[in-house]
DNA sequence: CAGTATCCCCAAGGATACTG
DNA sequence: CAGTATCCTTGGGGATACTG
């Protein structure tokens, strides 16, 4: 696997929103949107579609270990939260189409580099290494 | 609250990993560094630290409505994995303070601009507006 | 103050079968 | 192919009580 990243240290950046006291309240459409968003399979949906659109059966494969059910939920959750666009043809048989939405793509432009930091430390993490 | 961010419209950044076939393997060491980082309190308390160390009775205040199961759940994790540092004064009655490692930091500042996105998108999203 | 220890429950989510 | 429907289990996680 090729990897390319910034891996010097970055400082703490400033916060952008002020978060005072509560870093959200608790029934605070942000938790939501950000539960949606960093759900187990979420992200995985959203990153391979960061590649480009792709089919119902590509998705299955791509987020491998995925279920049927948790697939089509996941799905529904984000186009619904206007992050992932439907596009079913009128075929038989059926192909439906997954694509980021404009939103969509301007979130998996921060989640990218979050799953590459995941990706380039995983294994320090897990043994323990400083 | 005080709102400061880049909102205009990010385009599709190239996956700095190549991730050809499966997001990520079912196995693999990513998906569980990505699901303590992602999780729903991971991200609450790794975004409280980044402000700054802070106490136990802190972290429950600011993450609203977490356990204090949960906290000590997220806590250890978070420090097993090397994000997080505990450090406990001998005092009576104690004094526990919380704080980013480095690593912690290069990871929060990913963090940060995410978290920042849903907050600002997070009316729009939860009210279907596109 | 900073946690542990327990009990307990519900719903997230997997497996399987079926369908337009 | 692209889903839906159903059943069923487990463990995530809340509430509460206790402790050094």
């Amino acid at each position: 696997m090729e990897v390319s990243a910034n891996s010097h240290a970055v400082q703490a950046a400033p916060l952008p929103v002020d978060l005072a006291d509560g870093v959200f309240p608790a029934g605070c459409p942000s938790r939501t949107v950000l539960d949606h968003v960093t759900s187990k399979w979420g992200v995985l949906i959203l990153l391979a579609l960061s590649e480009g659109e792709q089919r119902w059966s590509d998705l299955r494969r791509r987020a491998e270990g995925i279920s049927e059910k948790m697939l089509a939920q996941t799905l529904k959750t984000l186009e619904r939260d206007g992050l992932v666009r439907r596009d079913a043809q009128p075929v038989i048989p059926p192909r439906v189409d997954y694509s980021l939405t404009e939103r969509g793509y301007e979130l998996s432009a921060l989640l990218v580099p979050l799953v590459a930091w995941a990706f380039e430390n995983a294994e320090d993490i897990v043994n323990g290494k400083r």
